[in-house]
DNA sequence: CACTAGTGCAA
DNA sequence: TATTGCACTAGTG
């Protein structure tokens, strides 16, 4: 390995441990799991063979033989600490354990420097958490939730892969037909994926209306391509491109590189250090934005399958986000539209408008819908009148009648800033804090989007806080009476493998503990739905 | 290889 | 001028 570049690009040497044994890599991505005094040795000669410095070593792996072999994980630890301490205990001093490390690697000391940095600022972190008063949501939210993580990571998720071939090869050839078309219409052979050139097409060889203005000229994205819709027929294969490509290059394809040879299962990774509001986020693949609105983009979620003899179920939280809202708001009408019946829009929208429930028209409830989700981003008079296409007037007076029937949200979204602009940071139900130096600005977009996101913090966050807990909650009634397999979770929405015997029993345990959560003035509502696929299971 | 811009998928 | 993410492609340095 030629340096720095090669550790900073992941190589860096990954460990499972607890007392009794230690997991470390033999070969590229094979780990194995031993006894502690052998898994010295080994690492020692590892480190020590320039042959076989290359060997290297991502944690997942490392964790996924663990818990195969039933073990139960302590720690999962990234950096060279441990290394030193293996190669040489008494290399205790930050210098001394980055230069043993960094002798066997064959790299500089520096090199070392940050993943060491890590051990040694632990303490100091526990001092700032406590400080912070959020020790507790660490120690009871966040630190238990790393093994549930790691055994979800590790179950994986089956994928039918002659399926999702086939849809590749699909994808592909309508691809080629399509990208045919569009130069057909141009009159002449570019690259379709470059903005730049398509830019050239559109607005300067066919003359079409400019658009939206950006940086980089005018944009050719989907909202402002469909403006253009009737001026050319490029316009209407450019969009088809776009949306086959898009499934091809960045799902298909992408889903099918990442089945694992062994489990044929699709094993993503949470990240949870990367939300700043708290949520988690899913990597290598993200398995949190899979299609589900287009019906091309279904295609996708069916190829997410349950093994023989099981089912998969899905459990989301009905509008978790408003009855967050309604709950920290401690608004009573809008609590009470959740406690009514199942159509919130359309009670919010019957207040609003102030008609009979039945007398909302579908154009009433979609605009109600819109700003009530707006809401919760922060969104302006401006925005109001841009997604509901009206007037700026019109769009203020729609604010204005919408909390006139809810009055206690907009004060408290008011002092969510006010708080945050004295404090400078906003607080979850659980106590996590989002630090907002945006708020003190003087740059005036900057300042207005520290003031959404100080809206948004409080909002999401405690979502976040809620399905956490609920995951720690399910996780241990499903190890007590192990009748699902938790899978994947996606902001509300838990996904599990259930063998179709069980269920019954599943479904309520997976119900309650996900009920009970959290205890909100409105309470938490789940829904269930099952299916041989995703697709089915979402619906 | 590192970085940005533009685009588009999800909650 | 509606938040939070990940990832792809093109293009620059």
């Amino acid at each position: 390995m030629n340096s720095e570049a090669d550790l900073r690009q992941g190589e860096a040497i990954a460990f499972a441990w607890n007392k009794d044994w230690l997991a470390v890599s033999d070969k590229l991505g094979e780990a194995r799991i031993l006894p502690i005094d052998d898994a010295m040795k080994r690492l020692a000669g590892c480190l020590k063979d320039p042959n076989r410095r290359k060997i290297v070593h991502d944690a997942k792996p490392l964790y996924r033989s663990a818990l195969s072999a039933g073990a139960e994980i302590e720690g999962l630890y990234c950096d060279t600490k441990i290394a030193a301490y293996l190669l040489e205990p008494g290399a205790t001093s930050a210098y001394t354990v980055r230069d043993t490390v960094g002798r066997y690697l064959g790299v500089s000391q520096s090199v070392c420097r940050e993943a060491v940095a890590v051990g040694a600022v632990a303490p100091v972190v526990e001092q700032q958490l406590r400080a912070q008063g959020i020790w507790e949501l660490a120690t009871t939210l966040e630190f238990p939730l790393i093994q549930v993580l790691a055994r979800m990571e590790h179950e994986g998720i089956l994928v039918d892969r002659d399926y999702l071939e086939k849809l590749n090869a699909d994808f592909g050839q309508r691809v080629t037909a399509l990208e045919s078309a569009i130069q057909q219409h141009a009159g002449e052979e570019f690259n379709v994926n470059s903005n730049l050139q398509l830019q050239r097409i559109l607005f300067e060889k066919l003359a079409l209306p400019k658009t939206r203005k950006i940086k980089t000229g005018y944009s050719t994205d989907a909202a402002e391509l469909e403006k253009l819709a009737g001026s050319h027929p490029i316009v209407a294969s450019l969009l088809e491109y776009r949306e086959v490509s898009k499934l091809k290059n960045g799902f298909t394809e992408m889903l099918l590189a990442l089945i694992d040879p062994k489990s044929h299962r699709i094993h993503t990774t949470y990240e949870q250090t990367t939300a700043a509001t708290g949520r988690l986020s899913s990597t290598a693949p993200n398995l949190q934005n899979i299609p589900i609105r287009g019906e091309i983009g279904r295609q996708i979620r069916r190829a997410f399958i349950a093994p023989p003899a099981h089912v998969l179920l899905s459990a989301d939280y009905s509008q978790i986000e408003l009855r967050v809202l309604a709950h920290l708001s401690e608004d009573e009408m809008f609590c009470q539209a959740f406690a009514q019946g199942h159509d919130f829009h359309a009670i919010i929208a019957a207040k609003v408008y102030g008609v009979g429930l039945s007398d909302v028209t579908s154009a009433m409830r979609n605009q109600v819908k819109q700003f009530s989700y707006g809401i919760a981003y922060g969104m302006s008079t401006y925005g109001v009148s841009q997604r509901l296409g009206v007037e700026m007037d019109e769009a203020a007076s729609f604010v204005e009648t919408y909390y006139g029937q809810f009055p206690k949200l907009r004060e408290f979204l008011a002092a969510q800033v006010e708080k945050a602009k004295i404090d400078g940071f906003t607080t979850t139900m659980f106590g996590r804090r989002r630090y907002l130096p945006e708020l003190l600005s003087s740059n005036f977009r900057l300042r207005t989007l520290g003031e959404r996101m100080a809206l948004n913090a409080p909002i999401q966050g405690t979502a976040a806080d809620i399905i956490k807990k609920a995951m720690i909650g399910v996780d241990a009634a499903l190890r007590k009476e192990p009748v699902a397999k938790m899978l994947l979770t996606v902001h509300d929405e838990l996904v599990f493998e259930v063998p179709i015997d069980k269920l019954d029993q599943a479904r309520a345990l997976i119900e309650k503990a996900m009920t009970q959560a959290a205890d909100l003035r409105c309470g938490l509502v789940v829904d269930v739905h099952t299916g041989t696929s995703w697709a089915e299971a979402h619906a």
